[in-house]
RNA sequence: GCGGGCGUGAUGGAAUGGUAGACAUACCAGACUUAAAAUCUGUUGGGGUGUAGCCCCGUGUGGGUUCGAGUCCCACCGCCCGCACCA
């Protein structure tokens, strides 16, 4: 007897698909072109069932559409520059390209058993000169296009080390190597104007109706576009060229209760001070100590230092307000100035209580409310107030309505004037890392800063550089570094700053359109097969990666390397969640060996009288809920749903998955458990289950296959018309991203199958219909069933079978009966019987006459088809 | 801190405002077997009761809208994600 054994078949159709080529995407006029993407992944080394999800998710779509006439293209590619690399060079002494290519090949060779239905002959590697160089080659152009500068802005530094450190390799405000104080250090750096699109790039979200309305929402708040008052407050006693400090308000209607101006440590005026003042500069260094996150800044403890500086109130000159240097206040937002009203931000608040400012109330809840407040008055704005301390417009109003008219206000006055800004800041391109695109750009002392001449390009990273001291090599490589200068060819020297891999992500979907073309895109294949019709990515890409994606389009649209109708490249996408796995943990007293625990070089040493201990899955075993060590059999603590994590030793490799279940159980599983768009629970026992049905449904089509060529049978209808409607169930869900409730519908639908009587001709319509519905999601398996039913050429080009909606129809229904929105009963009825007759049966039925006690009901809804609500 | 999301049996989850718990796991019971595995069948939200029946409660908590709310609105609690140099 012959039984379901994946590795020969997935094998054998894998080698199928590859000679028939049917995945290979070529420009065709004769039918419709549909592109399928996934974000393409960073060359890490392994792949992780984040990964499979992710590519298991996009090639259901793709093979979906493939059966349903489009001409698909569903390419793949290496995100493959980035801080990595570098580390995995300080660590192991490799290069970091040696060991990205290296993890390119061994990704490959994983993810080639999946059977994704990938066109890898437009494979692409941002590391490689063949992608960068056109990159460069665009940067030199958007230079041109007045898309690019350069300003000062800052990085986190490493005074031990002496280098700059990505935010990630800042922990609690120290470098992760050094152990030091991180500080904030200006550097010259290069930008992308990206907030001169601000406006565009906000309103151009109203467009993208095929996007998720919380990606869209979160851009939006990024983007944060804001109206307010910015106005100046006349100084009293600042130093020379500062009679006035320029502020931002979004709230010009709280003005009367001003109590204090403050200015970020990084204001002109604080930096002017400093230089002067020992007790300035202390307060100012403190201030630049840690992280640049926001995050940081944020939380930090807010801190003023009051620069004995005074203002003057705009309405009341009488008044004078104190000038603080305050860590919360952004540089980069607005004019790096604020005033405080302590009234009606927490923020304030709490500063004006630390430092013994007054609080004034400008609006509060009713006419009678007390106006010493206890904490921030912060109502939404949409709310109407009374305005004790207002100045124009109503007593009475809403916060919106108070904001409009101050504004008026004060421009009548020539107190400032309306402006509207945007949170979004522009986009810092520049990294002093060696694993990027280098800057085409070169510094001479006589011309400045020069753009490299095109037919220099690429410029190519060297070769020969080493890691064993921190900072960037390229700053090290002298012959490398100096170059003719393009503009009057005297020796100058190269920039050594390489670029954002967020700027190697921002056209790739663009690349793959034309991936070996000489020049970035080709207009033609762009025109052909832009714009993206699904992307798939994780939510966490729902800021960063999209916006500046939506942006680099406008720019090579500028620059004539994509057509206008290419500025929104992504038409609809989809954010899947994670791939999460429990925790086995259990905890060892510590032993005299390990009381101190050093991490990093960070001088800390930790006391701990118990030490977690993470065990793997392969060592434990389940019973019922509680989970055991396989070895000593001790019971250890199951943490459900956590991230997959090495440190958790959480993780579950698809390569092992693959051999003992196969590929296709692989992304059944992912796929099965959870909505797409919520994180799914790897576990093993799902894995089995996956695996079991895949079997049974070999099986039944084996049984199938093996009747007697002219069986009769019973049941022949109700097997098709359940064929029919899992045909529409099935679709639906897929074109909606429920692939889980899709593989409900197909358990539910084997189900029926199994136990079916009909005829060898019903039944085998039903397998193979099924086989159909399953191909998206179990491929090899897919073609298998059709080959063994003798099914025309492959599976994957077959046309998706359509459901008969005639064929669907049941011809009686069951309809609930409720009274007063309780269940009490139902009654069978036919499909098409009018509503005064299901009322009639309804108000007959005898647990509603029961309940009715001989009175009679205020209202009876019917709705066709669903329910009968009856109500006394 | 700010922004976004999620919360349903023992577990993952299903449910165009219309029978809450589809489908799967786990558990339990049964068939087959010397036995185990595999396979197949069936039960399983909680409580009450006159137990082939009927009733009450039940979708994080508290309110609201509606003939009808897991679904819509408000407040709160908890968890997860992002915060511009991780990708």
């Amino acid at each position: 007897m012959t039984r379901y054994t994946p590795s020969e078949i997935e094998a054998r159709w894998q080698t199928a698909w590859e000679q028939s080529q049917i995945f290979k995407a070529v420009r065709s006029a004769s039918k419709p072109k549909y592109y399928v993407l996934e974000m393409f992944p960073y060359p890490s080394g392994r792949i992780h069932m984040g990964h499979v999800r992710n590519y298991t998710m996009g090639d259901v779509i793709a093979r979906y559409k493939l059966a349903k006439g489009f001409n698909v293209l569903h390419p793949m590619g290496w995100d493959s520059f980035g801080l990595a690399a570098e580390n995995a060079a300080m660590q192991k002494g490799i290069h970091p390209g040696e060991w990205t290519y290296q993890n390119i090949e061994d990704m490959k060779a994983q993810m080639k058993p999946l059977g994704f239905s990938l066109d890898w002959s437009r494979e692409i590697a941002t590391c490689h000169p063949d992608y960068y160089q056109h990159q460069q080659a665009m940067f030199i152009d958007m230079i041109e296009a007045g898309l690019i500068y350069r300003k000062n802005a800052i990085v986190n530094w490493d005074p031990v080390d002496m280098t700059v450190l990505a935010n990630e390799q800042v922990e609690q405000g120290r470098g992760w190597r050094s152990g030091a104080l991180v500080e904030r250090r200006e550097l010259t750096q290069w930008f992308f104007k990206i907030s001169d699109y601000s406006d565009e790039l906000l309103s151009a979200l109203d467009t993208l109706e095929n996007w998720p309305a919380k990606v869209r929402l979160m851009q939006e708040n990024w983007i944060g576009k804001s109206r307010g008052l910015q106005f100046a407050f006349s100084t009293v006693n600042a130093p020379d060229g500062h009679d006035r400090i320029e502020v931002y308000t979004t709230r010009p209607d709280t003005l009367l209760g001003a109590s204090f101006v403050g200015i970020s440590p990084d204001h002109p005026i604080a930096k002017l001070l400093e230089r002067d003042n020992a007790e300035i500069a202390a307060f100012t260094a403190e201030c630049r100590k840690g992280g640049t996150t926001e995050e940081a800044i944020e939380t930090a403890e807010k801190l003023g230092f009051d620069t004995g500086i005074r203002v003057r109130h705009p309405f009341d000159t009488s008044q004078e307000l104190p000038v603080y240097i305050a860590n919360f206040i952004l540089m980069d937002y607005g004019t790096g100035a604020i005033f405080g009203c302590p009234a009606h931000d927490q923020r304030d608040f709490e500063f004006a209580t630390k430092y013994g400012l007054p609080i004034i109330a400008t609006y509060l809840p009713s006419e009678d409310a007390s106006d010493e407040l206890t904490e921030a008055y912060v109502p939404p704005k949409t709310e109407k107030v009374f305005y004790n301390r207002g100045f124009a417009g109503e007593q009475w109003q809403t916060g919106l309505e108070g904001i409009d008219t101050a504004i008026e206000f004060c421009e009548a006055q020539g107190v400032g004037q309306g402006v509207t800004k945007f949170r979004l800041r522009d986009w810092g391109l520049s990294r002093q890392r060696y694993w990027g695109c280098p800057i085409p750009v070169v510094h001479c002392d006589d011309c400045g800063v020069v753009p490299e001449k095109k037919e220099n390009l690429p410029v190519k990273l060297p070769e020969d550089v080493t890691f064993d001291i921190p900072g960037n090599p390229l700053d090290r490589h002298t012959e490398w570094r100096t170059t003719p200068c393009p503009s009057c060819g005297k020796s100058a020297l190269r920039e050594t700053d390489t670029m954002d891999t967020f700027v190697d992500s921002s056209w790739y979907y663009a690349r793959f359109t034309a991936p070996h073309a000489d020049t970035p895109t080709v207009m033609e294949d762009a025109e052909y097969w832009m714009n993206v019709d699904q992307y798939i990515g994780g939510v966490e890409h729902a800021i960063l990666h999209l916006l500046y994606a939506r942006f680099f389009a406008r720019a090579m649209h500028i620059t004539g390397h994509l057509p206008e109708s290419a500025i929104e490249p992504f038409d609809a996408l989809f954010t899947q969640g994670m791939v999460t796995h429990a925790i086995y943990k259990s905890t060892k007293p510590v032993t005299m060996g390990d009381t101190e625990l050093t991490f990093g070089n960070t001088d800390v040493t930790f006391e701990m009288t118990n030490r977690p201990i993470f065990h793997y899955p392969e060592e434990v075993i389940l019973k019922g809920d509680k989970a055991f060590l396989k070895e000593g059999g001790e019971e250890v603590e199951i943490i459900p749903s956590a991230k997959m994590s090495k440190s958790k030793n959480n993780v579950v490799d698809p390569l092992n998955i693959i051999s003992d279940f196969g590929a296709d159980t692989a992304r059944w599983f992912v796929l099965s458990d959870s909505p797409p768009e919520r994180d799914v629970e790897w576990t093993a026992s799902g894995a089995e289950a996956g695996y079991k049905h895949l079997g049974r449904v070999w099986n039944i089509s084996d049984r199938i296959a093996a009747m007697d060529e002219n069986a009769a049978g019973t049941g022949d209808d109700d097997l098709l018309r359940q064929m029919h409607k899992a045909i529409h169930d099935v679709t639906m869900a897929i074109e909606s991203f429920g692939f889980n409730a899709a593989i409900a519908k197909l358990y539910a639908f084997t189900a029926i199958l199994q136990k079916s009587k009909a005829s060898k001709a019903a039944q085998r319509k039903a397998v193979m219909t099924l086989a159909q519905l399953m191909s998206p999601m179990t491929p090899h398996l897919a073609e298998d069933i059709w080959a063994m039913q003798g099914g025309e050429g492959l599976i994957a080009t077959a046309p998706w079978p359509v459901a008969d909606e005639a064929m669907m129809k049941d011809d009686t229904v069951t309809l609930p009966i409720q009274v007063n929105g309780k269940r009490r009963g139902e009654i069978d009825v036919p499909a098409d019987m009018p509503k005064d007759e299901v009322e009639k049966l309804a108000l007959a039925h005898e647990a509603v006459i029961r309940i009715l006690d001989g009175g009679t009901p205020k209202k009876v809804i019917v709705v066709p088809g669903r329910i009968v609500n009856v109500v006394v």
